[in-house]
DNA sequence: TCCCTTCAAC
């Protein structure tokens, strides 16, 4: 237009400004804004508020406050963009001011009728997240007349990151229900929650769903997915991932550092990082986390001093708690308690419990009673209804033969009323939860699993299994033999893995509590034998699954199918889909035979998996999630996804 | 013609 020598007046750079490539490029900015200037049209009210967005989005704060300050005249819009714009807000100049009016915001909006539009309801919903006040944020979402799509993803990330998974995911499920198409930050919003609650399959059928809405390129879904995966203990799927993202950024760096630091190789996390700090430039504070956990997991206590002072010499980051529990636990497990002892005292911030506690858990292994009593009376103090630390000591005690104390701890904790949390242990068949806790006979398939464990228990002894004693408290001989077969809630659900999927299927196990000492180190515990003799534990469900009818073992092979493609559905994407689901617990089910209603993968998928044709839109339960931190740990919470 | 709301690693 220019260069035809068209006028252009006042009514035409709003709009350039707001075209798609120019709030990327500050040099295009800089020369539509010397174009202006050129044309005498910088006192223009429009093209001033077009202008002072236009440098909003690049955070350039300066230049923003000079655009309004030159401005004859200003109008709402005006003033709503040097409040609100990006980087203004949150650069801290009005943050001060905000902090102190934010709960009366909500009674304002309200008022003045303000409370159902969308755009204030969806900064509410945000606001009151960020205030970890998810109840008032629910709410004002439950009153929203027509909320759009970015209410619905701010609700979901509002629950998410509260905590609130299972709610989340309902969240998108209803979102699903009402039309709303996901976008790519719904899926960075709502993958955490899988990813936190150990569910692979949800978060397969999520990654089947951003693969087929083609959102997979984005680099915050694809860091959310290698965090999902590499969280569920899919480190290799999680690698593929990452190894397909284009551009790298930070956050990306560290899901995949951090996936192996808590399940693979330390090496390949060291090696990650030192690609990342040459590739990438500088690791943030994150990052640092990521790789000193690594050290920790590993023992690498060398490395981990080099990384721990390199991040302040090097960087100039200032350690936090995170780093320095990473240490400390290095410190407490590699038996240098002292040393550990001294790092925690001398930390320049408070430490909290939880710092403290994996040196309690040290002395415990290492058998350091005197020490384990002097870090206890700092636990408690910290958090002194915290029954897991009480326990923790008291069985030091006991081991050390120091009874008297021990019982008096035992008492002490009754005085105070503090109630155990039963270890449970819970693993996924065909969809759904199965919850056990130690001795628990309420599971349909009791008997079975009772068999199942005396077999593998037979077998284990034949390959040299010893059963470490050493922490078994009280010893009665019969008490003991129960407890080996079904003392350990991981025990029975391994057993009802086995006997419930087909052979060959990969079992997963969550807990709410950390494995005893008695399964992790010495001895051999059913997970280590399963590691070591992956063929014996394969052997013995052919044997087992003799009690249980074809048509039953037929139920369990098709529910293991939850991968579904349509007509839809590009080549490409197929291939992808095949890539990631070809695994021996997923198939590909044929194109074309999907009907027409469902028009995403995880309707196609509820479809399959209840072997319903209508089921397409109907909320089934189909998804039992546990919540770890409830109290009684065998109550299912079901989701509908 | 201009403004406002949502996202990933800890």
């Amino acid at each position: 237009m220019r260069a035809s020598g068209v006028h252009t007046d006042h009514n035409v750079f709003p709009s350039v400004l707001k075209s798609r490539a120019a709030p990327r490029d500050p040099n295009l900015i800089s020369s539509i804004h010397g174009t202006i200037v050129v044309l005498g049209l910088v006192l223009n009210l429009y093209t001033g508020n077009a202008l002072m967005n236009a440098y909003s989005k690049l955070a350039d704060i300066l230049l923003v406050k000079k655009v309004f300050d030159e401005m004859p005249k200003r109008d709402l819009v005006s003033w709503n963009t040097i409040i609100a714009g990006k980087g203004n807000a949150k650069s801290g100049i009005y943050e001060e001011a905000l902090e102190m009016v934010r709960m009366e915001i909500h009674g304002f909006a309200v008022r003045h009728m303000f409370d159902t539009d969308v755009f204030v309801g969806s900064s509410l919903i945000d606001m009151y997240a960020n205030c970890t006040k998810v109840e008032y944020s629910h709410r004002v979402f439950e009153l929203l007349p027509e909320p759009n799509a970015i209410s619905w993803n701010s609700a979901i990330a509002g629950s998410v990151q509260n905590g609130l998974f299972d709610e989340g995911l309902r969240l998108f499920r209803r979102m699903l229900l009402a039309k709303i198409k996901p976008m790519p930050v719904t899926f960075s919003s709502i993958m955490p929650a899988c990813a936190h609650l150990t569910t692979l399959h949800l978060g397969k059928q999520l990654h089947g769903y951003v693969i087929r809405g083609g959102f997979d390129d984005n680099v915050f879904v694809a860091s959310a997915i290698v965090d999902m995966y590499a969280k569920c203990g899919n480190i290799g799927t999680a690698r593929y991932i990452f190894d397909g993202i284009k551009v790298l950024d930070m956050v990306s760096w560290t899901a995949m550092i951090m996936g192996y630091a808590l399940h693979g190789p330390a090496e390949e996390a060291l090696s990650l990082f030192q690609r990342m700090e040459k590739e990438n430039g500088k690791p943030n504070y994150v990052a640092f986390v990521a790789v000193l956990t690594a050290c920790s997991h590993s023992g690498l206590i060398d490395e981990a001093w080099r990384y721990f002072h390199s991040m302040t010499r090097d960087y100039g980051i200032v350690p936090c708690l995170e780093h320095y529990a990473a240490v400390a636990d290095l410190l407490a497990r590699a038996g240098k308690l002292e040393e550990a002892y001294g790092f925690i005292s001398n930390m320049h911030i408070r430490p909290t419990a939880s710092v403290w506690s994996t040196l309690l858990g040290a002395c415990r292994v290492h058998k350091n009673a005197e020490l384990a009593k002097k870090v206890a009376e700092k636990i408690f103090a910290l958090e002194p209804k915290n029954m897991g630390y009480h326990i923790l000591m008291s069985n030091i005690y006991s081991a050390a033969g120091r009874w008297r104390e021990a019982a008096n701890l035992r008492i002490m904790m009754k005085d105070k009323g503090m109630r155990k949390q039963p270890a449970c242990s819970w693993i996924e068949v065909k969809s759904k939860v199965h919850a056990f806790v130690a001795h628990d006979k309420s599971h349909p398939y009791y008997d079975k699993i009772m068999e199942t464990l005396e077999v593998l228990l037979e077998q284990m002894e034949r390959a040299g299994y010893v059963p470490n004693t050493e922490d078994v408290l009280h010893d009665v001989e019969e008490e003991q033999k129960r407890d080996l077969l079904c003392g350990h809630s991981e025990r029975l659900a391994i057993a009802f893995g086995i006997i419930s999927t087909p052979p060959g299927t990969t079992i997963r196990v969550t807990k709410n509590l950390r494995i005893i000492i008695a399964c992790k180190k010495g001895g051999t515990s059913i997970e280590d034998l399963a590691e070591k003799f992956p063929d014996m534990i394969i052997k013995v469900p052919i044997d087992v699954f003799k009690g249980i009818t074809d048509e039953d073992a037929a139920k369990v092979v098709d529910g293991l199918a939850p991968m579904v493609a349509d007509k839809n559905t590009s080549i490409e994407q197929v291939k992808k889909l095949y890539k990631l689901f070809c695994e021996c617990d997923c198939t590909l089910l044929e194109i074309n035979s999907i009907a027409e209603t469902a028009d995403n993968l995880l309707v196609a998928a509820d479809a399959k998996l209840n072997f319903d044709d209508n089921a397409a839109f109907r909320q089934k339960e189909i998804f039992a999630l546990r919540d770890p931190s409830q109290e009684d740990p065998r109550e299912v919470r079901c989701c509908a996804i």
